[in-house]
DNA sequence: GTCTATAGAAGGATAGAC
DNA sequence: GTCTATCCTTCTATAGAC
């Protein structure tokens, strides 16, 4: 019955999301995720046909949930200020709840770029700018931004959220020895991030 | 001969670094390696006998370079604003050279954590902050840094000039639709992270 | 739609000749 | 020290019964 389908292939494409992103495209293995979605491995290609069509189902999902991350900030109704203050406590939380995203994406994007291409295509960046631009044009004489540095400006704004999760890894070791955890290291950060964005685009 | 050893072993490291850095533990085959070196699959493992062996060689010959390429800033006599137009500069160009290293070492740390750690260990965070402060300690007071916020400062600094290696895969294709190179954008990175880290810290 | 069994290919590793 | 040949395991994918 179609209600059966519908549960199956839905176990089976979380269960692959927690191996993907686990262990990466390569490392992750058919038997793992029909193991961990508690049915035979050959169902897995009755409904995906290939490792490959259920990577990229997986991936794409993943990608669109990590985008759409970023697009309250473009029409919330707040002062650039809070409006800054307000991406870095959402999307923090965001990545404490999926901490390995970060990692799982860049990893398999630079591994393969052409896959995250045609979902960029679908982004006017131009028209975003200009949105963002328009909201604030009251208040930009109070920053240091211009036109050319906005691509230097997001990806610096989005550097200091999504790193530490990236390299985790070595940042945890690091903290350890200094007494402090990964997690409050991570709290306080929305904070911190948010200062000192705001500080460095101020006149 | 021992010359023709050396000679052998050193192509297999080197083809090994550049197979694995571009596919990954997993992604990296043998065979390729030893076609890469233009030697057989069975040199491969006389010289290293298992491909886990060859992988940690070339780990932790590249986790070590890019850590030292941390280090003069701690000893480089100059003022704590020169210091981070020297490290900026300095670093990103070391990253322009070797532009898939982060994304390489991000992902292999994540994957397994064990690998980074002994490395770590050996490093006196503590101390290293000491010196810093010892050689600052008359430009501190016109600064925002406090004991506390170290490491939020200091993974920021790192973010801001890894991150965009890192994330290459999508950032070249949004600055692609942007008519921006990658490489003009990373040129002018260096001082714009540098200015970006200044302003930020001051009071 | 779900299972068992197995084909078929690929990859890491070794034996043995030179 | 280097090569060819091959073993053996692992993995994706499919055939076929229920």
């Amino acid at each position: 019955m179609a209600e059966n389908d519908k549960q199956t292939e839905e176990k089976i494409f979380e269960s692959a999301t927690e191996v993907f992103v686990e262990k990466g495209m390569d490392g992750a293995r058919m038997q793992d995720i029909a193991n961990h979605a508690g049915i035979n491995k050959a169902l897995l290609h009755y409904y995906y046909r290939t490792k490959d069509h259920l990577f990229n189902a997986v991936f794409e999902k993943i990608a669109k949930k990590m985008f759409a991350k970023f697009a309250p900030v473009f029409d919330a109704n707040l002062t650039l200020e809070d409006k800054i203050r307000f991406f870095y406590k959402e999307h923090i939380t965001f990545l404490q709840n999926n901490p390995r995203l970060p990692a799982f994406l860049l990893n398999e994007i630079n591994r393969n770029p052409a896959r995250i291409r045609k979902l960029i295509q679908n982004i006017d960046i131009e028209n975003l700018w200009r949105m963002l631009e328009e909201q604030h044009k009251d208040e930009l004489n109070k920053y240091n931004i211009t036109r050319e540095s906005i691509p230097q400006l997001m990806s610096s704004i989005a550097a200091l959220s999504v790193f530490p999760f990236a390299a985790r890894g070595i940042l945890e070791g690091i903290l350890e020895k200094l007494g402090i955890s990964f997690d409050d290291y991570m709290e306080e950060r929305k904070e911190f991030a948010a200062d000192f964005v705001i500080r460095a685009i101020k006149k």
